[in-house]
DNA sequence: ATGGCGCGCGCAGCGCGA
């Protein structure tokens, strides 16, 4: 069982590549973050004739998030309990026995604004989320763009990066209360690539230079840890013209 | 040097991302 996150930076300029990534890989469940597509823009049809089956939940002009799988879907929920929030954020489904949460964290900003504070409020409630996910279902996995970058080894130059958003300590202490749910980073279950990154700015040439950032993740619940077989960071799509500044990480979960 | 690039919106240049 395959299963991927992309955040794709608008889905109406990325499709073609998404298709194309899509007929390569064949993954089982692909979780989409920046579709930037309002519900009635979204190119069901499309994704249909390649074969998948798709779940959205899409604003105009910001964030967005898609699921598509080969599986059937079932049981969607769109909104974390208890945050009224208008911005389409979250997009869990039940898909054979698997929970699967597909999340586009709140980027923040900068460290103390308003959206930093509301990333903060965010991550609390998804705290809350998850527990009442894992009651009812001990095989979750949460896909997505956390924009957090976990640890020092995550991130190209941590001096610089220290204490700035996507780094800060309260940031990271959330996703570990996170992960003190139950949850385990699939991708560090396997020895990695020094500076394996999953976003690079646009700006400065930083793909080349590889002045990156991890900050997309799939993370699995304890009972699921033992049957994942790999997961990587497919940096091919980053090469591409007009690519999305994140690339898709992949894992096999058994 | 706090911008660089790319996107959406909408038709100029700004807000936003990370």
């Amino acid at each position: 069982m395959n299963i991927a996150t992309w955040n794709v930076n608008s889905l109406r300029v990325r499709l073609p590549q998404v298709l194309d990534w899509l007929r390569d890989k064949a993954p089982d469940i692909l979780c989409i973050q920046e579709t930037k597509l309002k519900d009635e823009d979204f190119p069901v049809q499309q994704i249909e004739s390649s074969g998948y089956q798709v779940a959205f939940s899409g604003q105009k002009t910001y964030n967005g998030v898609a699921l598509l799988t080969r599986l059937s879907i079932e049981d969607v929920e769109t909104d974390l309990p208890g945050l009224d929030d208008p911005q389409r954020r979250v997009l869990s489904a039940t898909i054979g026995s698997l929970r699967v949460l597909n999340l586009y964290v709140p980027n923040g900003q900068e460290v103390d604004s308003k959206k930093y504070e509301y990333k903060l409020k965010w991550l609390e409630h998804l705290v809350d989320y998850v527990k009442e996910q894992l009651s009812s279902n001990s095989h979750v996995v949460i896909c997505g763009d956390f924009n957090v970058a976990p640890e020092d080894r995550d991130v190209h130059d941590p001096e610089a990066w220290r204490g700035r958003i996507l780094c800060s300590e309260p940031e990271r202490e959330a996703f570990k209360a996170l992960m003190a749910v139950g949850f385990h980073d699939v991708f560090r279950k396997f020895e990695q690539p020094e500076g394996a990154y999953s976003w690079w700015d646009y700006r400065a040439a930083a793909f080349r230079r590889n002045m990156g950032l991890r900050i997309d993740h799939i993370l699995c619940s304890d009972k699921l840890y033992e049957y994942v077989k790999s997961c990587e960071i497919d940096k091919e799509p980053r090469k591409l013209e007009r690519p999305s500044d994140h690339a898709p990480v992949v894992a096999d979960i058994g």
